[in-house]
DNA sequence: ATGAAACAGAGAATACATTCTCATATTTGC
DNA sequence: GCAAATATGAGAATGTATTCTCTGTTTCAT
């Protein structure tokens, strides 16, 4: 049984009120704020917990280290900024995906990822 | 100046007629039915020139090492088959994709994967 | 309150794709 | 055919995200 502690408080804290997919470093970081000398460790081993328990969702996208997210946001995809290496989500999804599939062939699941320029940078460069 | 060698020759026939993408080790696994004895570093150092002639490409799918296949194909995208982990070619595309972008963001090229289960996998599992 | 179960932190250890090292062999321009 | 440039093979080394180890601390059911 897992039981509560300040760490895993901080950590769900910092990653349900995200607004975009975090990496574990980030994490720790951020719950560092509040849980004076938290260890990279122990942030893995709750975001371990938690996406066992299907509370936070693992994320990967090549280009990248890995990301978190809470689990409870709906189905959606990714944008990666390959000026500043954040990623963002995008809302929505796309018609028809189904279609590309051979014949014989059975989805389960699929994921798009857009590379470019975030607001941000894309404003900064222009 | 790149040389011209039995191994390098094995290696982009290989790559260049897989009808699927391969890793490294695949690659180097076939290409040792040609040429005896092929070490993984020669693989590696190939591959390595060859992406940096834009002969090979270099694809990175979540879930699976890394794959590569002859650069000349066309625009797709990938099937992950979770059964047999293989990677394999789908053809076309969808359009809309950039309908996904938030406003101010920038889109340079984007990325799909479908998971599930292969022909040859789902026939099996039936 | 208290003791067993679960955690935390620090740093070592792991896993794995890839690169490097080094001694030897092959290729190419002339 | 020769010398210089480049490649090869084997195994060691690297880089990086993640897990493990160990010791001391916190949590929680009773």
């Amino acid at each position: 049984m897992a039981y509560r502690t300040r760490q895993r408080d901080a950590i769900w804290q910092v990653v349900s009120s995200s607004n975009r997919p975090l990496t574990a470093q980030e994490i720790c970081d951020e719950s560092g704020r509040v849980v004076e000398g938290i260890g990279i460790a122990t942030v893995y081993r709750a975001l371990k917990q938690m996406v066992e328990e299907g509370q936070v969702r693992h994320i990967e996208v090549p280009g990248v280290q890995p990301h978190y997210e809470n689990a409870a946001r709906t189905h959606h995809h990714f944008f990666l900024c390959e000026q500043c290496k954040r990623l963002f989500d995008l809302a929505g999804c796309l018609r028809g995906i189904s279609n590309l599939l051979p014949k014989g062939y059975r989805m389960k699941r699929h994921e798009i990822v857009i590379y470019g320029d975030c607001d941000s940078c894309s404003a900064r460069i222009t």
